[in-house]
DNA sequence: CAGTCAATATGAACACTGTCAACATGAAGG
DNA sequence: CCTTCATGTTGACAGTGTTCATATTGACTG
């Protein structure tokens, strides 16, 4: 059962715990955090976050969902900003949604960076639920079904997509190039796939 | 004055700890890395590290430097393999520097997420000293002296083209696409910008 | 309503950690 | 010889994640 609300010794602990360790991980990353601060900042004591997490790393887990969750409410928006289907609108869009990452990336970089630091193996959910992946997907198919995109390339161009501008997050992040580069990023993806 | 040899106390600290702080990273990453179980694997106090290191944090930068420097050595070895000048060599040689930099990314995944760990302003010299970076500028500018570069796309492709295989290494790091797909990305990259 | 039970929170403790200030040591040079 | 300076040691401080035994509470059962 999910927890009923704020009449127990401190109610809903776990969201609460999650909600602080987001807003913590959003200002100040996720090496700092320290669950016996943030026990205290809620007026709990050390130790009763075990009682909803079993480690550390569990609720850092739980926060990390919540990375996506906004990551993915960005891209619906640039979507959105374009939801037309004439041409002009598809190819906004799919500039928008380019754009939308790289954004996020550079206004929530904590975030962004906690969003993608666990190394595990691969886990074909995680990609399959990406709603960010889905939405590359579909403006790419109907790009291609309005055939603005040149013929025969369309295999592995969603990966290929994805990965560029993941990439170029990445490294404008981690000080290898700068974030004012990200329309250069656009416009070349564009005149790789876009038919002329 | 570089260290002097084995005499005193210890001889060669500094370079001492980098080199067993590196091997730790290599084996079980960064974060469980910690300057009191290093000085006691070499036989030293807890705190003698701090008359080479600031910080855990400097120490830790130089291990990134040495990370770097490992994956040059990869991206110059592959490089090698098609030292030629055949249309056959260049192309060759395109896949073989972008299979290089993900194989580096499978082989040693610690040392590859060190060597993009720290978040930090924009540095121009980083990406300008990067041996990876320079040789992928080459591959591609002879791509376009002989024409196997599709026409117009030249402006920005070396980022696009970094990006696309870094961001295709961290995603299969964190478990979000998997390794083996790792042909299917320079293959779609070739498709889109190899002349037919 | 009374009583049991599982969920939840507490307190004290353990084994760690990075870091620092004060002190010791030894090699090198005037 | 004797000072100087880089290097290393000792001991301490303030934190940390985590666990265990114990207490408290809300909800369900008879």
């Amino acid at each position: 059962m999910t927890p009923q609300g704020p009449t127990y010794h401190h109610g809903a602990l776990s969201e609460a715990l999650i909600d602080t360790a987001f807003r913590h991980v959003q200002a100040d990353g996720s090496a700092s955090l320290s669950l016996r601060s943030l026990a205290h900042e809620l007026g709990v004591s050390p130790s009763a976050a075990y009682n909803h997490f079993a480690d550390k790393e569990a609720l850092l887990n739980a926060v990390t969902a919540q990375c996506h969750v906004a990551l993915d409410q960005r891209m619906d928006a640039a979507a959105q900003q374009f939801p037309g289907t004439s041409d002009a609108d598809l190819i906004g869009r799919f500039q928008a949604l380019g754009r939308a990452y790289i954004d996020f990336a550079e206004q929530e970089p904590r975030l962004f960076s906690h969003a993608f630091k666990n190394m595990c193996d691969f886990n074909p959910d995680a990609a399959a639920e990406s709603r960010a992946y889905a939405l590359l997907c579909s403006i790419l198919d109907e790009l291609g079904e309005r055939h603005l995109l040149r013929p025969g390339i369309r295999e592995g161009l969603d990966m290929t997509i994805w990965v560029s501008v993941h990439g170029f997050a990445e490294l404008a992040l981690s000080g290898n190039l700068p974030f004012a580069a990200a329309p250069l990023l656009i416009e070349s993806l564009q005149r790789l796939i876009i038919q002329d």
